[in-house]
DNA sequence: TATGAATGAGTTTTCATTCAT
DNA sequence: TATGAATGAAAACTCATTCAT
């Protein structure tokens, strides 16, 4: 209505957004966190990243280790998310299919959350709540590896390891495909995720 | 190429001085850094945990980046030696069975040198010699798989990505053995070993 | 002499302002700078005790210190009335005791202005207005010190001594009953008021 | 030995000498405390009063919390000793005059650790053992008032109150006397410490 | 007038590194 | 070679103040 900088009308004023620097510093945080690490991922570097002013982080969260637990568990849930929703696929092998294909379409859209979840280690940095969302998604793959084992499809043996073999090998496409290091029809994902289905299911041959 | 002081940290040439100041600083660091990280290490810490005063770390090291390339390449080379060590083993099988094998029994030994190597993200951190190094022990366990490829042993499809999938599970039994996890008895580390083995063999069903 | 927006704040002239935000201002500012400290009270703390938004304090003040200075002014005016107003009492006896008198209720109906004017060390605070005031306030005590002097009733010496002297003793009394120590009959406060005449009156002995 | 800096050594080796830092630093945080107040004075003001490096604080003391307490406890004792030390004068007037004297050149000495002990409001700063020592002196005046209300000596009512009322004065003759406000032979001093035995003293006329 | 997000200078504190002994 | 006090740059965080709305 009053007339004013032509540009902050035209971007949807951003410079007074509240939302938006919110969003900016999560944005500048998950890159600089899982590219340099937390420690190397200075404030004064975090908001020349997010382009504000280094006092702003602390209006929006109360310390940078808050910041990285609310980025963290956010990455959780965008992983946990195909775990529960596949509840009603009834093979195992189907619903780690589905599980690691929603998985790599994440990685490929927000290739940061892969590294802040499954590679980085945060283990004194992470909060109870922190650690507890992933305890829930490991334990969410291994309640598939129970499932598999009393249907005859995974493998004897501690349901909790088959859930650490395949996670591993699933983290290995996911950080390729993060990456961009295949491009779309290169065998190699494909060739891994039967890798890592032969590496717990109970041989058949 | 050339070796110089870094065989000494290996060999404890310096067995001479009563003190052992450096081993006892290479012993402290290699424990701080694998437990609560490089950043949480500090130099106070470090020279405490050695029993030396802060100052004499650096009659030793440079700096505490060049302290953690130094056993990081230590513990490359233990690594890389039962690698190199097989290179007369025929059959591809037995030789990554040989290289697992002695890979856990260093595990066993020194159980903080599976973190340094194959858990923390050095990224930053790391030298050119260290990288090179460490490197290397992936072209070592690639070029095992290129020999398993020709004769047929190991899956088709880029050598360097069969190396990976094994690494990574074997990593998987490394991590749980150096963390005394397993009873010496217990049937896991033999089941991911196998279930390694069939993630990259060539399917013989 | 000039009083402005000073005498707004005692006078309650913006009643009309149904938030009566400056009001509120003041009263969170007294509280809160008595009982933390003028340090201590943040303005994020003293917005959010006022109930206002941290912007509204510097529409009514052109700084923290302004407020205080503020504050501090109108407290000493409380202080200096009844001074003023004994003017007429002849016997030096008399008028301090009903400056002490009237000083006691205002302790009663407001107990943090005691200590914003005679506990608080605002040294580095206070404009020269506000010292002035208190100056003021300091030297008409000294008057009728001088006065008693003159009469036989205050003992020999410096008037300003004596004034200081029943100063430091009142303000215990002040403290004490700001503090609500003594229940109403508690005989401590008449035995320090005789006692501060006794340190101040020529012996009678 | 070796030959080095003249100054130095004349000097006594200043730079290197660690007590010489703790006390600069003692010295500094001493002066300023009590000059500027706690809050105002800020570490690098502290440091370069002391002519050290801002982290040459911390090597020291581990916060400068700690620097106040250490200080005040010090100051503390300094007051405490006469107290203790007059125990065996019978009469507590000349108990009372003992304590005042020997504060008294406490006062000249050492002018900023009467503001320090009396005169700051340190309320949210001391731990609770610099306010056990406070405590503990406060309590050592007060038990000379319960003796001298057992001789007849000290008016009816609490000793607490009567211990008090004697600080309060005694205070005002010592914040002057630090001030050097009174050349040696001023009688204001004594004028003040007879009307402080007067304020308390079981009338006698 | 009131708001509250944004600012950036300033605070306390840490720590890798140096150097006189 | 070993010491450890001293350093000072840089860290995380605070807060009085501004200003577009």
């Amino acid at each position: 209505m009053t007339h004013q900088n032509d540009d902050a009308a035209a971007t949807g004023k951003r410079a007074r957004n509240p939302r938006n620097t919110r969003e900016r510093l999560v944005r500048a945080a998950l890159e600089l966190f899982t590219s340099v690490g937390y420690h190397a991922s200075t404030t004064p570097l975090l908001a020349s990243r997010a382009g504000v002013a280094e006092g702003t982080i602390y209006r929006h969260f109360t310390s940078k280790e808050q910041l990285l637990n609310e980025i963290f568990r956010a990455a959780v849930r965008m992983f946990a998310a195909p775990v529960s929703d596949s509840a009603n696929i009834g093979s195992c092998r189907e619903r780690l299919g589905h599980i690691a294909s929603v998985w790599r379409e994440i990685a490929r859209a927000n290739p940061h959350v892969v590294k802040l979840v499954f590679v980085l280690d945060l283990d004194g940095l992470l909060d109870t709540r922190s650690r507890s969302a992933y305890g829930t998604l490991l334990d969410g793959i291994e309640a598939v590896m129970v499932i598999g084992k009393s249907t005859g499809q995974v493998r004897a043996g501690s349901a909790r390891i088959w859930a650490d073999v395949w996670l591993r090998l699933v983290v290995l496409v996911l950080e390729r495909t993060a990456g961009a290091e295949w491009p779309p029809d290169h065998p190699a994902p494909q060739q891994i995720l039967s890798s890592a289905w032969d590496a717990i299911s109970a041989a058949t041959l």
